[in-house]
DNA sequence: CCTACCCATGACATGGCTGTCAAGATTGCG
DNA sequence: CGCAATCTTGACAGCCATGTCATGGGTAGG
């Protein structure tokens, strides 16, 4: 082993200490390193065998100071739930990896009274050098956040967006269809009597799998109302919702949460009411989450790329060309488990 | 509203642009920047003036080529479990933001042959320059990872680290006395067959809370052995770690899960297998965590302040003054919720 | 009133890399 | 074989802060 690094205790090497070794120009190495053209190979060879030998690391402070890419991403995150989030995290860390990036969090709290939130937001975005930003919702459609990146040049591309697809790429699945193939699902199964449990406003995505499940229903011949009740995305809210629910007039023979923790928090009201999953009432979630098999009967749900979503907002981030804006579908589909079956007649 | 901004295109302004519209000298720009000493009540406020009239911010790179430090913390995590993660990880980005400072995440993949996992983490550390790590378990306690900081000399501060507590400072519960505590709660309730569900070997924090749980119960006067089952800390572990104990010949009556998703399998097991919680088996785990209030019934289980566990691994990292080695211990406390409840008969 | 010293301030070099431009080497073609 | 065009390489300035050292004014003590 090679302890590396010359002179000054520093413990790292720099360009220069490459350049020397390799017997070629400062300027030379930093093309190597660049995978700039006009370069012969045999100079890249010499380069890199000196890179190597040394053990040598660019300086990404040196880098991003003399050159215009900070080789930093930023992803902007305001998301209650810790499972999506860090699926999403993975994915553009991963992206980010494979690109010699670093991946800065920063994180934003929603919960603060608007005015507050929003200069905090400016605040973030307006000092932090960095090449890009990943959105995730509900963040992907805040149109102050949207107008100020837009204004002052800062690229960024956003995870599921749910509006303003023309204004910058996007990644994310058709929550439209995949509500339907919700309903396409327990409709096969023999259902009739239908409750819904929506997300919070905010979170556009929610509404529209509202609409796709509803719309779905009603072109399947569905001649009642669908019962809508509010669940806010969170299990707490699922329980309430499942109470609401369970309480009324009617108990419908299937309830569509329209995200697993509200799909969870149903069941944990049915179980406490005493009404069985799935014999009494179906139940089918939006995500499938890591919470999707920590509830029993596990969760039948959509699945949709999380990771994949990160990866690929991350990597549209890095293309050197400009991305396409618009939004990038990826695929999703119905994951049949244990909480959903035929009703009892 | 002041666009702010000289010249060049690039939207920022400098130092330079704040000394000249202050009248001073770029030196003294940075020395109020840097609240260092030696400036007088009068230049300070031109100076802080003219910042604010310009929007300024320093730019992180150039300080960080300039001067020794980076402005970064880095927080390495190799963990499973996504609430746990991101609770660490909202307080250690809080204490960042609280000192100017940016949290850049890495993230290794344990799951990877040990040998690559080393290569792995050991680039990832060496290449990456950052003002101090905040180390998450399992990654606390790998020997080979604290070997390479200790040598290089970059400073790290560990969370919940189960060993080597004289390496570094860390911050932590103790571990032993609160599983002594969930002993004590079980005990007065009146169990008297008891099962564990350990965490992963490698999670030596695991270990603790085994021994502090079953030195526990022998003090208090149980006579006979502690049933014990593997549960990695996962809900799937946890639910072939249940089944395998309602399928032993003495079904015990309190089942103490060392953290609160194999607690959830433990719980979903139970359900399955038609065993009441808490009426015919009490379950308690330890985190409290997001998912104990995911499950129905609400889980009784161990209050440890992670994020504030965060917070403080990564403040001690902040200060200018290094630190005592050792750990510095939060406060744990039971949280009784409804999966508990005395034995029947 | 002078020396000694401290405090406030500034000038300037420096950090590691990239961008620009120019020079030398090579190639192509009439 | 000569000249233009192209490829390869290098010299050097500059990015924006910080660290070091020098300077000038003020205060204290003799």
């Amino acid at each position: 082993m090679n302890l590396a690094s010359t002179a000054r205790g520093t413990g790292h090497s720099t360009m220069e200490d490459v350049a020397q070794l390799a017997g070629v120009s400062l300027k030379s190495v930093s093309r190597v390193i660049n995978a700039e053209p006009h370069v012969s190979v045999k100079l890249r060879a010499k380069v890199e065998s000196a890179i190597a030998e040394l053990n040598y690391v660019p300086d990404t402070a040196a880098r991003s100071l003399a050159g215009s890419r900070t080789f930093i991403i930023g992803l902007l995150f305001d998301n209650p739930s810790p499972n999506y989030t860090m699926n999403i995290q993975k994915g553009v860390y991963e992206a980010c990896r494979a690109n010699q990036y670093h991946l800065r969090i920063d994180n934003v709290d929603s919960t603060a009274p608007r005015e507050e939130f929003e200069a905090q937001l400016l605040a973030l975005v307006r000092n932090s050098r960095c090449d890009g930003f990943v959105l995730t919702p509900p963040l992907t459609d805040d149109l102050v956040l949207l107008d100020f990146l837009d204004q002052s040049g800062i690229r960024y591309t956003r995870i599921a967006p749910a509006s303003e697809h023309g204004r910058s790429p996007g990644v994310g699945i058709d929550d439209y269809e995949a509500s339907a193939s919700v309903a396409e699902h327990l409709w096969a199964l023999g259902h009739r009597r239908y409750a819904i449990v929506r997300g919070p406003e905010s979170h556009l995505a929610g509404a529209r799998r509202r609409d796709g499940f509803v719309d779905a229903l009603h072109k399947l011949g569905l001649d009642q109302p669908v019962i809508e009740v509010d669940g806010g995305f969170s299990f707490e809210g699922g329980i309430h919702a499942g109470t609401e629910i369970i309480g009324s007039d009617k108990l419908p023979t299937a309830i569509f949460a329209t995200n697993d923790d509200s799909a969870a928090g149903i069941m944990a009201a049915c179980s406490q009411a005493g009404v069985r999953v799935p014999q009494d009432v179906s139940v089918c979630g939006f995500d499938d989450s890591w919470v999707a098999r920590s509830v029993w009967p596990y969760l039948t749900t959509v699945y949709q790329p999380i990771e994949e979503m990160g990866r690929a907002a991350a990597s549209l981030l890095l293309r050197r060309d400009e991305p396409e804006n618009g939004l990038h579908r990826l695929d999703f589909h119905l994951v049949v488990r244990d909480s959903t079956a035929p009703p009892r007649s």
